[in-house]
DNA sequence: CGGTCTCTTGACGGAGTTCAAAGCTAGTGG
DNA sequence: CCACTAGCTTTGAACTCCGTCAAGAGACCG
């Protein structure tokens, strides 16, 4: 049940069997229907998500009341607002499931008991919220140096599973153009 | 000397007088000079640098030739390129001092090292990275939302001191708009 | 002071947005 | 299993924000 997130950590850190134990006793896995939310703007944002199953996003509503995709997570991606749990400010974002899916949900008090009891969860969590640091420079870089079209067939090319997965106004919003453009770039595309 | 890491290091967590003894004789400070790089692209960057004085930015060249600026960093930030640091792959990005400043660079041997005589600063570095991240999905949701101009504006405010201390270019580049622009902004206030 | 680095200004152009309307598609309930 | 509807995608025309280019003016630093 738990093998995805075990799986995970132990690519970065060996547990002992005993931890196996206790991260096993004190997890449980909870199943979140499509469009449901786990975080709402001005909630403060208390649960880290371990997502096992399925595809959720963090998302915003802009002034113009359209939402916008700030980031997609999906099987063995940890999910939250940092700032918000770590500040106990409300959040500014929505996260919501885009399709049915299953997480472990560890609450901030269940998380640090667990952190006491196994001080080398630390180091887990220090190298991938680093990667994941590192992977939002690199997605700013790609802001910030590629046009509307380059992000798409760039994105296209390296997930070419994941972009079937969600509706393409999600993936234009969360590629920085509107929905009306995506389809302008594939009708582009078809008159050669 | 090392007082700037130390009092950030215990914001954190706690340290006992041995641990900060192991610290203070396991670092040193580096005077790095304006303009100075400390990571090219290319490189593989197998090094962090914890800022004690004056200021850096990390950058790319992109493809008309122009420095764009992803991050900066001042007193007390860490600066380094998790993706190439972790991964060992080459790094997309320049690390250059913008002042005449100090670091204490801290190469990955002697880090992992420490973090074994000090494993609780596997806990100081975690949370460090998530608050990075955490800033990282703030600067993603302002750089969808706002305008060039607001960007302008909302960063001008919330960091008054720092708009003085970094060349407009650079600016501009960070929050994604020409030199030019910044200009023009500016010339705009002047006619009301 | 001489040269390099930085900022300003204006004309023009283009990548991508906005709006509106119509055409699809898939899920749901009867 | 069909029909209905809400959600999603497509298309085109008009528009706009901001980039690009070029040239000149300051400003800083050795």
């Amino acid at each position: 049940m738990y093998s995805v997130l075990l799986e995970h950590i132990q690519k970065f850190i060996t547990l002992e069997p005993s931890e196996i134990d206790i991260l096993e006793s004190s997890l449980d896995i909870t199943k979140i229907k499509k469009k449901q939310h786990v975080l709402q703007e001005g909630q403060v944002c208390t649960t880290m998500y371990f997502i096992t199953k399925g595809c959720f996003r963090q998302y915003i509503i802009n002034d113009k009341g359209t939402e916008q995709t700030l980031q997609f997570g999906i099987e063995s991606w940890w999910i939250t607002d940092y700032l918000s749990y770590h500040n106990h400010t409300p959040s500014n974002f929505y996260i919501q499931a885009v399709e049915n899916s299953e997480v472990i949900a560890i609450e901030q008090p269940v998380l640090e008991s667990l952190l006491i009891q196994i001080p080398k969860l630390e180091r887990y969590f220090k190298i991938v919220s680093q990667k994941t640091f590192g992977a939002a420079q690199m997605r700013i870089k790609i802001l910030f140096t590629m046009s509307a079209e380059e992000r798409y067939h760039h994105f296209s090319n390296l997930n070419p599973d994941f972009v079937q997965r969600v509706p393409q106004y999600m993936l234009a919003s969360y590629l920085d153009f509107s929905a009306e453009f995506i389809s302008k770039i594939r009708a582009g595309l078809e008159r050669k």
